[in-house]
DNA sequence: ACCTGAACACCGTTCAAGT
DNA sequence: ACCTGAACACCGTTCAAGT
């Protein structure tokens, strides 16, 4: 998404400090930290914030579209070392260690794999359902993965694994446990 | 918990009035609905609100004690008309579909699971808790799950399931197929 | 013993006035 | 073209004053 006409220096300066702030709120309060306290901390008005994020959502996703990028392209280093199966299981696990780790996280990535339509066309959507859906067609090829997972049921249940680890501990160390839950079933 | 005194006639209508809306408005906006709407839609002054529960957790609570402890019985009649392993499935359904239908309960419901210490004590808490164990130990005893399987991480991953289901939509469509990529796991 | 409702602090959001 | 900050509505929470 290339600019199309570039910013003017002080809309460019408030731009990036409100994203810089903004990131932090987000990480530490969640998804509902206070846009008024971040407006204030970048030290902009309440309007400028407005004016550059419409939205609660807009200025979330802006604020980590970076990583979840990077999760994208984490995805196919993953794929080009790994056995298509194991390349899937690691991806799932830094999946859901980024989902608890920043608190705003866990809302922006269920949004990205909500309910079919919207999400999909946002940045974070397709890049993480881009990955995944590459992660699973390789595993699938291999018999690694039964032949009718769909990737965005597997990105919704590791979300579900993220969400169900949280209540254990924010700290992530239940991840691997009910991942391999997940994995291998829950039959003997 | 027999009530060591009865209450005022006053209190105890205005302690069930309050019960009565903050169970719809919980339901229709979920945990975060307005402390000060209830109390006027209640007809009764904030404070009021404020003396009978003292945190919102504890309304929640009390709105939905009654639909979560209902939860816990039928757990028993599940047993005694299924085989454990199916019994244990269909109840594991119903907690979901109870998850998703109150906008309110999933909040309740991650609370009792939630950390260990705290949780347990609660009323919620002890019903689910004591349910799955229940369900957990006969199933495991006939070898309809995995030795290793802890009643507490099934709970855990039922509301991860919920949650993953909920993502699709609100209807619960999706959560018996996300019970059974749980249950059978996602290998060939 | 219990209730009311004003009071305070805080927040989301908009918009007239500025540069 | 962009910014500021006052203004409005709404909410959580407390507490003095009532009955």
């Amino acid at each position: 998404m290339a600019q199309a006409r570039p910013m003017r220096a002080d809309a460019r300066r408030n731009y990036e400090r409100l994203l810089q702030v903004a990131a932090e709120a987000f990480a530490e309060h969640g998804e509902n930290a206070s846009l008024e306290r971040i407006a204030r901390r970048a030290g902009v008005g309440a309007g400028t914030l407005y004016r550059h994020f419409p939205t609660r959502h807009a200025l979330l996703e802006a604020a980590y579209v970076d990583r979840i990028e990077a999760l994208g392209r984490r995805a196919d280093e993953l794929a080009q070392r790994l056995p298509p199966g194991e390349a899937l299981t690691e991806w799932l696990h830094e999946l859901c260690v980024a989902t608890i780790q920043l608190r705003g996280m866990k809302a922006l990535l269920g949004a990205a794999v909500a309910d079919g339509g919207a999400a999909a066309a946002t940045a974070c959507g397709t890049a993480v359902q881009g990955a995944a859906g590459r992660l699973v067609a390789a595993a699938r090829a291999q018999g690694a993965v039964r032949a009718d997972l769909e990737p965005i049921e597997l990105l919704r249940l590791a979300h579900g694994v993220a969400t169900a680890s949280e209540l254990a501990n924010r700290r992530g160390e239940e991840i691997r446990r009910y991942l391999t839950l997940l994995t291998e079933g829950l039959r003997p």
